[in-house]
DNA sequence: ATGAAAGCGCTAACAT
DNA sequence: ATGTTAGCGCTTTCAT
């Protein structure tokens, strides 16, 4: 900037001015303008963001703190929140918290230190303390895909209770009795919320047995689903159908039932908690539970631009998912 | 930093000493140390990277250009970028061109105005130009999954001939004679070397049928691929086995042959170029290639930091992929 | 062992 | 219409 002040032998300023187009109004002559953007263009200017940033006192990026990249659903939600942020103008900083705590917390201290302007997080379990960090700087800031109930701020979900309930119900109606749940036993809202919906609404019509609620420990999911799926399919008690409450769940439990020459649906049919692109490769008829990720995604950027410009007010948005098939 | 130097009555250079672990050697004292780092915490004192960052001359920031992430091979490539820069410190702007040369422009620019050190990219056709404005600055670079065959960096890449020469004889040794190949007609390296591997090893064997290859038209996929799997099952001389060259052509075909009835493996045998994490919802053999994404994404960063770090010299990778088999 | 001050590239308020 | 200057928060060299 200064280099092509001298070049033609005005102040540094002037040029910040046309550069960061502030010379509208007469500021700065047209003639001026025209030459100090040819200049700059000539020299190759690039401006430095980091500069501006410290001057300005904001960064335009956000945070966007998720379990895992490479995960289906989070790589699609990331995608939109980007695609979102790009038209305000912002940049987005993902990292991921392979749900650990420690790397939660280095995430956000980083994200912090780089003055992000903004912050949209999936919460990892026993995060409060670190989620305060982010509240005592008065960062914008929204939770996404789960929440602490205790933490005052945004957030964006889903009803994972009610459209448990509403599946379940709906294989009730299909005529089934004896229906299963394979879940993972991790204790977040989001996940226990669909265990839930399939006890209540099964309770409701006085379906419930125990025997057919399959809590799954996450580290060694392999093994136990694959005893999930034998122990149901020797059930004396016939199984009709198995509602899974998570993506893996599922690809890990159809790849059993296969293995166990289950027929699906035939034997029994199955629900997918989420949509995998891939389900047409199956062949299967498959009930599944689609969630709003776009609208999700660009819900969180646009409470977050407007938190980001003043807005105090703290806005929980709970969208509904929808049951689908694919056959 | 100011603040913590009034309260101790010393001064900001000592503050910045001690906490950026400059204070070693007996610079400073141990008592001030220990005294600046409580008040540090006390006072909840967290540095501004951003100003860190204008006076180093360096963000400790890489940039990395994906196609889509919300792709399943970009999403763990990306992952794997991340993780490996976490490693160095290094902290991941990830951006989408979704195979856009504008999209692919503005990224660069975003990126190289927020002075990142280095930059992991995927070339968008037609990108050339766009690359050499990251030349210019004599940034750091290395190219992913595909490069520029004309421009002299450093790239990573799978050897798409070679394997796919490789899955092809592994066919015709398995006794197909009739194979065909499904593949997009987009004119990138990663994609025609796919089908001239596909084309060299069968015209090897005298083999090749050219009303067996299909090219696929990206934008209108499904119906093309669709056409393309009637049009195979119709052949008056029977297909044994149909070689599909990226992850979306196969989920696609695979649907179409379900619902042509055309029984896998027993009237046509399947190759996927690319893993699916949900091979396993199938229930059919499915041969597919698998590349070293893992080793792709770190090895990427470890070039990168490299260069990062000084070094001069180009490196160009090309790592091999594996053929499995999915039962 | 610690202080003082310049400088990183930009913005913005104030002068002219 | 344009110039001047202080300052953003930190690092680093040179003094003391």
């Amino acid at each position: 900037m200064q280099d092509i002040a001298d070049k033609l032998g005005i102040s540094k300023g002037t040029v910040s001015l046309v550069l960061s187009g502030k010379a509208k109004g007469s500021r700065v002559s047209e003639e001026m303008c025209l030459k100090v953007k040819q200049t700059a263009d000539e020299m190759n200017y690039y401006p430095n963001e980091i500069a501006r940033s410290l001057s300005l006192g904001m960064t335009m990026s956000i945070g966007v703190i998720v379990t895992d990249i490479s995960n289906e659903f989070f790589g699609n939600l990331t995608f939109h929140i980007q695609e979102r942020a790009k038209k305000y103008g912002y940049t987005v900083i993902i990292t991921n918290t392979n749900e650990s705590l420690e790397e939660f917390n280095n995430a956000v201290t980083i994200l912090l230190n780089k003055q992000i302007d903004g912050i949209i997080f999936v919460p990892v379990a026993g995060g409060q303390k670190i989620v305060e960090k982010i509240m005592k700087r008065h960062l914008p800031m929204v939770q996404i895909d789960r929440y602490f109930p205790d933490i005052k701020s945004s957030y964006i979900i889903v009803d994972n209770y009610k459209i448990s309930v509403e599946v379940t119900e709906l294989l009730i109606k299909k005529g089934y009795r004896r229906i299963a749940a394979v879940c993972y036993d991790i204790n977040l809202n989001a996940l226990t919320e669909r265990r839930q919906g399939y006890i209540d609404a099964l309770n409701r019509y006085e379906l419930l047995d125990p025997a057919l609620i399959k809590n799954i420990n996450y580290a060694d999911q392999e093994e136990e689903i694959k005893r999930a799926i034998i122990d149901l399919k020797n059930n004396p008690n016939k199984v009709d159908a198995i509602f899974f409450c998570s993506r893996r769940v599922f690809i890990t439990g159809v790849k059993y039932m296969h293995k166990e020459g289950i027929k699906i649906p035939e034997e029994m049919e199955v629900v997918c908690f989420d949509k995998i692109d891939s389900f047409s490769i199956a062949n299967i008829p498959i009930n599944y539970i689609e969630q709003p990720i776009k609208k999700m995604g660009e819900k969180a950027v646009d409470i977050l631009m407007e938190q980001i410009n003043g807005a105090n007010d703290i806005t929980q948005y709970v969208f509904d998912a929808e049951i689908k098939h694919f056959s």
